[in-house]
RNA sequence: GGGCGGAUAGCUCAGCUGGUUAGAGCACUUCGUUUACACCGAAGGGGUCGAGGGUUCGAAUCCUUCUCCGCCCACCA
């Protein structure tokens, strides 16, 4: 009788609430004696939107991590959430509402923000539900959000402590602003996009200046050179009129080592409000500020007659103007990186404005100290310097954004600040009076923290800090951080820094770090363009479990990878092949309890054989392996060893062997340990055949199971067992290139020093290889020789027949052939390469025929 | 401008600190329904491990140069 394929519809739900119900997630209701600790954060998925496979990689390793430690009989806790993504959210419910022709300033920041937590807790759920069908086994009594009261408690202190302290500043410096969000950015949040666009050459009084933006013109306030160039030498420190679009304009010449004297004409227009190298260089040389350009990305007053126009706009009429001034010489083609938003993909401007900023070096400098020493390591490697790179040039942080949804930054200004110059106060609420006029009215700062700042103390505040709570104590520093590297700067790093900061101790002791799923064009999957995958629907075709190896299994860590549905079609069979064996074993294990008279009194013969010694052998080997790789976090090695074992040890070979030769007992434990040494990977079709032998009691679930030990062992059935498996496949090699019917059984002598051994598995042997294996020599020679013996068969007549047909088929082949190549007139005209295949089918076919005569 | 990664069977990729005939899945060829499984079984074909040079008894693996893809960082107007 046939069994039904696994369907893994309707099983893995009832099996998630059962885990859910049975409390086990939570690490303080696990049975037994718990002393060691393991903890992992999740990185909070944001409230933007649907979980992709990105993330579904990232559930995986961090399931598989907390499962195996839970099994070792660890205490451990996997703490889930969800981030607020500050700007990332906001420009979702802003188009949202943009449908329905509503801008956020009509409504208001607190009507606005209604909506976003709206949109939050719709998404939010989706998001959690997403991650529960990826079988998660995160502890959800432990849920956090980056805006929970808690956590925004948390931001406060953080804030303030930095505040005081000095570490975080009010400034006004060149930013990079985003017309669109109408907010400063973090460098970090700037994307450079290489893009093809002009080089502009303009008359500036004596000299030529080569510059791609010129609508930045109506806001130089220098002209720089190098000041070793001779050309230019007399120059320097002097005053010159030009002629420009809106006048005569007074402009200093300076000397800095910034210009590269090989570029364009060595002469660079200085526009210190909007060009980062320009205002560096502004600042040195303490020149005049001229911003012309507004946070709404048009012209300002300052730019006259350009004041309203768009950049591009202004850009196109100032260079008709110079054209009609004869003062542009030339225009030629040049690419340059243009800055764009990160979220929106607007053209950023870079302005003038006052910010709030973070110190980073002195937090910088034990984070490094951390990765140098090995306190915290990274999984793979190479990031490290990557890492410290990126830590070495570390600039200051803008983390004060123009925007409505985040944390509100706790700084109040007196009233009296315009007029008395009265400092700003950190507090989280109104201060009771102004520490230089004593004033007492004050009001908040009204923009909102980088979505980072709080995603940066996540380690510790979703286990309660500031409080000093028992998991803070228990679970932190945490055990592994399970992230992509394309947010190691915005998110680990920062952490790195927080932690060291706030805890004086590391947040995490090993980052592992994993590829980017790629899709099918080896482009990196992106939810605003719309080319993430949902892992849903997938898994309702494929199954979890499927999902989940196909994510694992193959792949290196920090190493982008294509997925494609073939490759969880592979895994899903995998997954049918270990429901299959479940239904063999539960038979078997039936047939035990009442065997068929048929079977004698052997069904579930308890004598050791050389087969069962070599299963034994074999799955402890296993056990050993996927232990030593799990705990050096090889988490594919592992899975690919449990694949392999499964499929070609455990099917392909003890399977087959207990239709000849049973011992059920071994089959069964041998097959319990494989559940639980899958059951990270593959949680529920583990947990759901672990039901079919031990029922559905909490106590009994397979995900607290005792992971399996294993024993020093010298592998010696394994090797004696080996010259068995492949005398079996010498055999049916022989038979399928003799084209022996399937049922045919033949004589098999066998001699030499593994004979005995053979011997003692005849009935195995003559089952598996379909002969009837004896000891003794032929008089012939050897029809193969394999691993210490020699073997002869006894090819029944109808074969001999089939070999001469093909035999005599050949040789008319091979004739043909000699004609056709012994014609001048086919080998003169036809193309070479068709003589040459011609050729070549004729050395094969002698080849085949010389092998079939012997 | 600086740095990183990839290049292994037709395709997608494993291959740990160098070690016997370089692996898997899919695809392909032939055969097959016997006590689980056709989402299956058996057997097989297919690779000078991107190119050159070097170290070594031995290199896909270490060093070096080069080529082609991909990525990150960076104030070249």
């Amino acid at each position: 009788m046939a069994s039904e394929a696994y369907n893994p519809l309707g099983v893995e739900q009832p099996i998630y609430k059962r885990w859910e119900a049975s409390g086990y997630f939570n690490p303080d209701k696990l049975p037994g004696k718990r002393t060691m600790a393991f903890s992992i954060s999740m990185p909070p998925p944001n409230v933007t939107g649907e979980l992709h496979l990105g993330h579904a990689v990232g559930v995986s390793v961090q399931d598989i991590l907390t499962r195996f430690h839970r099994m070792l009989g660890e205490k451990a806790l996997w703490v889930p959430g969800t981030d607020h993504a500050g700007i990332a959210t906001q420009i979702m419910v802003e188009r949202l509402l943009q449908h329905e022709g509503i801008s956020r300033h009509e409504i208001g920041r607190e009507t606005f923000l209604k909506h976003v937590w709206a949109w939050k807790q719709k998404y939010g759920t989706r998001i959690t539900d997403q991650v529960r069908a990826l079988g998660a086994s995160c502890d959800w009594s432990r849920e956090h959000f980056t805006m929970d009261p808690n956590l925004t408690a948390a931001v406060q202190k953080a804030f303030i402590q930095l505040f005081n302290e000095g570490l975080i500043y009010r400034g006004e410096r060149l930013i990079h602003w985003c017309p669109r969000c109408q907010t400063a950015l973090s460098d970090l949040e700037v994307k450079h996009v290489e893009e093809a666009g002009h080089l502009y050459y303009i008359t500036y009084g004596p000299f030529t200046v080569a510059t791609t933006r010129p609508e930045t013109k109506v806001g130089d306030t220098a002209l720089a050179v190098h000041p070793d160039d001779a050309r230019y030498k007399k120059y320097v420190g002097k005053k010159l009129t030009v002629k420009t679009t809106l006048g005569d304009r007074e402009l200093l010449v300076i000397a800095d080592k910034l210009v590269d004297p090989k570029f364009g004409t060595g002469v660079v227009k200085v526009t210190p409000a909007h060009d980062p190298a320009d205002w560096d260089m502004g600042q040195r040389h303490k020149l005049p500020v001229l911003q012309i350009i507004g946070e709404d990305g048009r012209m300002t007053k300052a730019a006259g007659k350009y004041s309203g126009m768009l950049v591009t706009e202004a850009r196109d009429k100032i260079v008709a103007d110079l054209q009609a001034m004869g003062l542009l010489q030339k225009i030629e083609p040049h690419t340059s990186n243009t800055p764009r938003c990160d979220r929106c993909n607007t053209v950023l401007q870079p302005l003038l404005s006052k910010q709030w900023f973070m110190t980073m070096k002195p937090l910088a400098k034990p984070a490094i100290a951390a990765v140098k020493s090995g306190k915290i390591q990274i999984i793979p490697k190479r990031f490290d310097k990557v890492y410290f790179h990126w830590m070495n040039n570390i600039r200051d942080w803008c983390i004060s954004r123009q925007l409505w949804w985040g944390h509100q930054i706790p700084v109040w200004y007196c009233r009296n600040e315009a007029e008395k110059g009265c400092a700003p106060l950190a507090s989280v609420t109104e201060p009771k009076k102004c520490a230089t006029c004593k004033g007492i009215h004050f009001v908040q700062d009204q923009d909102t923290l980088d979505t980072w700042f709080s995603s940066g103390l996540w380690t510790f505040s979703t286990l309660g800090w500031p409080k000093e709570t028992k998991d803070l104590k228990t679970y932190h520093p945490t055990s592994v951080m399970e992230t992509s590297w394309d947010i190691l700067f915005f998110w680990v790093a920062r952490m790195i820094m927080f932690s060291l900061k706030f805890r004086k101790e590391v947040p995490f002791k090993t980052v592992y770090i994993h590829g980017l799923v790629l899709d099918k064009h080896g482009k990196k999957m992106s939810k605003s363009k719309g080319t993430g995958i949902d892992p849903l629907p997938m898994a309702e075709k494929y199954g979890t479990d499927a999902i989940r190896l196909s994510l694992i299994l193959g792949t290196t860590p920090g190493q982008d990878f294509r997925l494609s549905e073939e490759k969880i079609a592979g895994y899903r069979n995998f997954i049918n092949k270990l429901w299959n064996i479940g239904n063999f074993v539960e038979r078997q294990a039936t047939l035990q309890k009442s065997p068929p008279p048929s079977q004698g009194g052997g069904a579930g013969g308890s004598r050791t054989s050389l087969a069962d010694k070599w299963i034994a052998e074999r799955t402890n080997w296993l056990i050993a392996d996927v232990t030593r790789n799990l705990k050096t976090n090889k988490l594919s090695e592992a899975g690919q060893a449990l694949y392999d074992f499964v499929w070609h040890e455990l099917a392909d070979w003890y399977v087959e062997i207990q239709k000849i030769q049973p011992n059920t007992a071994l089959l069964i434990e041998t097959y319990e340990t494989v559940l639980k040494l899958l059951h990270p990977f593959a949680p529920f079709v583990t947990e759901a055949l672990w039901a079919k032998r031990h029922g559905t009691e909490k106590k009994s679930m397979l995900m607290i199971q005792a992971w399996p030990k294993a024993k020093a062992q010298k592998n010696s059935a394994t090797r004696e067992f080996a010259k068995l498996q492949n005398l079996i496949i010498a055999v049916r090699n022989i038979r399928a290139t003799h084209k022996v019917a399937p049922h045919e059984k033949l004589k098999l002598s066998i001699a030499g020093t593994a004979t005995k051994t053979i011997l003692t598995l005849k009935p195995m042997v003559d089952a598996l290889a379909r002969v009837d294996v004896k000891s003794g020599k032929a008089s012939r020679k050897p029809d193969g020789h394999e691993a210490s013996v020699n073997f002869w068969l006894e090819l029944p007549k109808v074969s001999q027949q089939h070999v001469e047909k093909e035999v005599a088929s050949l040789q008319q082949y091979i004739q043909a052939l000699e004609r056709k190549l012994a014609n001048e007139n086919f080998t003169t005209n036809a193309p070479a390469a068709v003589v040459e295949g011609e050729r070549k089918k004729l050395a094969e076919a002698k080849a085949k025929l010389q092998q079939l005569m012997s």
